[in-house]
DNA sequence: ACCGTTCCCGTTAACGATAACAATAAGGAT
DNA sequence: ATCCTTATTGTTATCGTTAACGGGAACGGT
């Protein structure tokens, strides 16, 4: 292996080696129609000028080119780039490279241009990994059945015949509002995401049901809309403190406004979790130092795009076969002291 | 436009056009050379037909793929996450697609397979997005000159002749030390990041280097090394005020550590910022929300990547003539509660 | 001696596009 | 009438690789 200036290519190989294009072709490719003397002699020939055949070529030809087209909304969030992470990891573990696309706006309606981009690289196959927000999928219905190409999405709503792969967010919602339940807690709250999110819908609906299955009212006073950030939360947390005061827990819907939900606390000198218990979403990697340290709902999202990777590597290689399938991850509770009820 | 099955070429284009696939080349490559009736005739029939050309066709021939190579080396925190970001706003702006591969680990010390990976790809241009740790950069020396691509790097020691792209971290730790001395703080610790990291170097000598300056003496009692994250910070933050009694304030080297700081801070009793002034690094979006308010270091992220984009665009378009050039982004203080001292 | 295999390797065409070079027709200059 | 432009189009070769096919040599069987 040495210094290459301009790109070897497999004909200066052949030529060096006496042979045709063909057989370095077949010897690249491990095929058995080589003597053996001939294919060390042109091993050795490649090593010395450090020939790597054309991905580009390979691809044009074989009509397969090893590639997924990852579609994302944005990585402001460390959401989005952990599900990242998880699929960059797999898809290198199964020999996929990456091309990576951003949606201009979360509710960009006409994704054609993004698709379109994909489709003329000849990926293999697509991730959708944006969230679903407002009406922002609807383009599906129409363009889905011309897609001749395998396409996967992450936290959607499942649809029929559509191969999701999400986090259960209701269950975690579910999850989280029982374990304020069976602390003692009997008047908790909900700072919901924004409910043009589904996740955001999903998440309060678990609370709603675990609550109501608990045999407690649910009415409009006891919750509130944030969107995400933890400055979005600050006023909805007072004024959400004003509208319903018996409250004495909160299940918040994401890790960032709870922080924000523990800093009003501080400043209105509520004891959490004495006076208030606090319940957060994600699991972010600080939650565990917040003061107190926030019991929150852990989703791996890691393994929520490392799965997205598996399933349309599955649909390429079945190419007929593969049954749209949708993947449920189930959340998991973590615990800390923003929850725990002291006795009284 | 409409649905297209299997993908339709330039010659099922030229037949239905009845003219030669070099005619609707042309009309693609918006050449003068075509009659004003042709032009608008294979127009139609290629939005008719909804035709795309394909970009893979066009790398191979044009010996240009209009793709960077971005090499990162994990999106666990947020940081990286940014950067990327930018890079893919950048990218789409500038008409670029990206490939994306991550280094199995930070210290790899043997990038081949990566680089390999981009060139048979034939990759444009290359951005190193991978933080100097350690002699991880070795490769570069024997490497970089046969490397006929243009590469820039983000965060690492500016070499002669080597384009980097960095935020100015010495300047931010000087910063933020002699933001606490402004303060009227004279005992200021500093907890590190793992000094393998150049980045974590440089905070260092920025902090070390603000304290001669006001004529302040600095011995290795004052400071002890973390690893980045929360968790890590712990033990070395309880160990550095054993060791350094009399700090009353300290330079935490990232905002995952400060905030372990604070909870530490909150443990043994010690009022921030009356009895410990804090200062982090980096502003992440929860810094505001911490208790109290985090003073920390504000570094642009999402500039960094788009510098690098734009760098490496620059490269690429001068063939011959773009001299590696290093771009130095400055920081910016942030600054909150937890470093106002108050009177006293 | 003839024929069918098997082994090995080369030729040609193709993937989907563009570059470089004709080639044709119309029009003007000489 | 001849030659030279200019405008417009087609042909051929090419990018770097592989698929499909062909063909010669060596070997064995009848």
């Amino acid at each position: 292996m040495r210094a290459r200036s301009p790109k070897v290519t497999i004909k200066q190989v052949a030529r060096e080696a006496g042979v045709s294009t063909q057989t370095v072709s077949r010897v690249l490719n491990e095929r058995p129609d080589v003597a053996a003397a001939t294919r060390q002699h042109i091993l050795e020939i490649i090593d010395r000028m450090g020939y790597q055949p054309s991905a580009l070529a390979r691809s044009l030809i074989r009509q397969r080119s090893h590639t997924l087209g990852i579609v994302i909304a944005g990585l402001r969030y460390i959401g989005p780039s952990q599900t990242l992470n998880g699929i960059t990891n797999q898809a290198e573990s199964l020999g996929y490279s990456l091309l990576l696309k951003k949606l201009p706006h979360f509710d960009t309606l006409n994704p054609e241009p993004i698709l379109n981009d994909l489709l003329v690289h000849h990926v293999d196959g697509i991730i959708w990994a944006v969230p679903e927000i407002g009406d922002n999928c609807t383009w599906l219905e129409n363009r889905l059945p011309h897609l001749n190409v395998p396409i996967i999405f992450l936290t959607m709503h499942p649809e029929a015949n559509l191969p999701v792969v999400s986090v259960d967010n209701y269950l975690g919602g579910r999850m989280a509002t029982e374990h304020l339940l069976a602390q003692g807690y009997r008047h908790i709250g909900h700072l919901a995401g924004p409910l043009t999110w589904w996740e955001a819908r999903q998440r309060q609906a678990g609370w709603q049901d675990a609550l109501k299955d608990a045999g407690l009212m649910v009415d409009t006073q006891q919750w509130i809309e944030g969107d995400w950030s933890a400055e979005s939360a600050i006023k909805p947390m007072e004024q959400l403190l004003v509208q319903y005061p018996q409250m004495d827990a909160v299940f918040v819907a994401n890790d960032q406004m709870a922080l924000a939900v523990l800093h009003v606390a501080h400043r209105q000198g509520r004891r959490v979790p004495d006076d208030l218990g606090v319940a957060g979403f994600d699991n972010i990697a600080e939650a565990a130092y917040f003061w107190p340290p926030l019991t929150t709902i852990r989703q791996n999202l890691h393994e929520l795009g490392s799965t997205a990777v598996q399933q349309v590597a599955r649909m390429i290689e079945a190419e007929e076969g593969g049954e749209p399938e949708t993947v449920w991850l189930k959340p998991e509770l973590v615990v800390r002291e923003s929850s725990l009820k002291r006795a009284g």
